[in-house]
DNA sequence: TTCAAATGCAACATCGTAAGTTACATGAAA
DNA sequence: TTTCATGTAACTTACGATGTTGCATTTGAA
């Protein structure tokens, strides 16, 4: 099963904009997921719609993070790409009449429903600034590696 | 995303097979999921691999179930459908080199490890036993209303 | 013995959706 | 005015569960 792997991508591609100073293009941003240029607008338009980043069209443009990186959670990143589906198991038919299907739903719904609760829950816990951090922990920790 | 509604489909089979004396035919538990009897003992074919239900050709043949129901958990038949991937979400590139990538991958992967620890436990508690006696209650429940 | 009913299985076709691609319009700075 | 950038529509591709067709095989009953 193909896995929607947008948050992924938006936060590699957010990162990498915080390191930079200025403006990063589609172009260069394309390069680091390893994608297309026309993919990573139609991705980051997501969040520009949630004001999460902007873009400047014309010379020395590209794309911004317009908002404080210890204020965006994973969940708002989430919810910005349209809360796509988190599990690839569902139900085979919504909205059954039989009620021994209904059981079934009944049981497998209350699971999942736990399950992104906690998921929800944990994104809400993780904000660009942590992984920002932890970047730079093991950025370090590289560098230190390489002195000896 | 399409999600892969096996696990769903088995139980709906399995626990019509519990309410039925003798086998019963893939014609009869398509007909039950809306869907095709090939489809049926593909997927039947897994837990047959596993032990958890055997099958009979030629006439008076079908499905059965060759287990306790008390002994047969949503995890075993999870795993007897070849452990498919639980979530719709996941990481770009998998080995990434690139040091932001790995920390956003560590990120999301152990926030869904944790999802799927939890979606796991849950599926080891719940047994055929469970969901047929949730059924049984539902179903006098149903009947009760029909006589008022 | 013969026939009908059932599974077993291979070889396709279908479908839905994220991802990828092409093409062109638009805007901004040099 | 030229160049660099985004914005967007339209299309193709990739992929795996699901759906379908066809036929071999087994089994019980007439
Ligand atoms: S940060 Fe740009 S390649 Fe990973
Ligand atoms: S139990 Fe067979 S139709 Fe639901």
């Amino acid at each position: 099963m193909k896995r929607d792997s947008r948050l992924s991508s938006v936060l590699h591609a957010l990162l990498h904009m915080a390191e930079q100073d200025g403006p990063v293009t589609s172009d260069t941003l394309a390069e680091c997921l390893g994608t297309n240029p026309v993919v990573v607008r139609r991705t980051m338009g997501y969040l520009r719609e949630a004001g999460i980043v902007a873009s400047d069209r014309g010379h020395a443009g590209g794309w911004r993070i317009s908002a404080d990186l210890a204020d965006v959670t994973l969940r708002q990143l989430h919810e910005a790409l349209g809360e796509p589906a988190m599990f690839a198991i569902g139900n085979r038919n919504e909205n059954p009449a039989c009620l021994v299907e209904q059981v079934v739903n009944a049981a497998l719904e209350d699971t999942f429903a736990e399950a992104e609760a906690l998921l929800l829950e944990r994104f809400s816990d993780i904000t660009l600034a942590d992984l920002a951090a932890d970047f730079a922990r093991r950025h370090a920790a590289a560098r230190r590696r390489r002195k000896h």
